[in-house]
DNA sequence: CCATTAAATTCAA
DNA sequence: TTGAATTTAATGG
């Protein structure tokens, strides 16, 4: 997606695991593509919950909401792991932009998706019960981050799975112990194995649930 | 929502 | 590699 010239204009960003690199409020002047690692975006609500936007992996950028004519972060970004991040400024992004249709294209596609995503996501807040954003949420982790030896590779608090689907911590737990009970799924410790896939799906197929990658 | 207990992870020796 | 310290999960009020 970048081009040479492009990763050869920014410079690289170690981040160790929960650091955070985006503050909410400050100034924008260019944008994270990460490089290894994962990492959450999240915004802060008025009573001091926080919502997670979205998980992103390798290979995604970060803080583009922010490019062109806003001035500062609405959202905040912390890495789950040790992570690698390139920066690259604004004016190297335009320059980009301007000389490389390739990466335009891309770049619009990716808008796009990310446009498609929070409009599903709206709708699956105010929609869905609780029980279906949790498995939802689950869905969605376990399509993007896939399973090692039978867990989801991602290792994510009970609380940070609620802070995605829009509930407490508590509801989560209880939905996933109600879930183990009924063999869709099994948990070790922070590891989640989802047993029966297609069975979840099912359930929340009546909300056409989003496709991303 | 909070308090308690059980369990898992981290960290340092 | 072990266990003490810290963090996280789970349950019940």
């Amino acid at each position: 997606m970048f081009d040479n010239r492009l990763s050869q204009s920014n410079t690289v960003l170690k981040c160790k695991k929960g650091q955070q690199f985006i503050i909410e409020g400050a100034p924008v002047n260019g944008l994270f593509f990460i490089k290894s690692g994962t990492v959450k975006v999240f915004r802060t609500g008025i009573n001091g919950r926080e919502q997670i936007v979205r998980f992103a992996k390798p290979c995604e950028i970060i803080g583009h909401r922010g490019f062109g004519t806003q001035e500062y972060y609405s959202i905040g970004a912390i890495a789950l792991q040790d992570s690698e991040l390139h920066y690259f400024s604004k004016e190297h992004l335009q320059e980009a932009l301007l000389e490389n249709p390739k990466f335009t294209y891309d770049m619009m596609l990716f808008y796009a998706n990310e446009l498609n995503r929070s409009e599903n996501k709206v709708k699956s807040i105010s929609q869905m019960t609780v029980r279906e954003r949790v498995i939802d949420t689950l869905l969605y982790i376990h399509r993007k981050f896939g399973d090692l030896l039978g867990y989801i590779n991602l290792p994510l608090s009970r609380k940070e799975y609620a802070d995605y689907a829009g509930t407490t911590e508590e509801q989560v737990i209880r939905i996933f112990s109600a879930l183990k009970k009924e063999g869709l799924i099994t948990t070790r410790g922070k590891k989640i194995s989802i047993v029966n896939v297609s069975k979840l799906k099912t359930e929340i197929s009546e909300h056409n649930y989003f496709l991303d990658t």
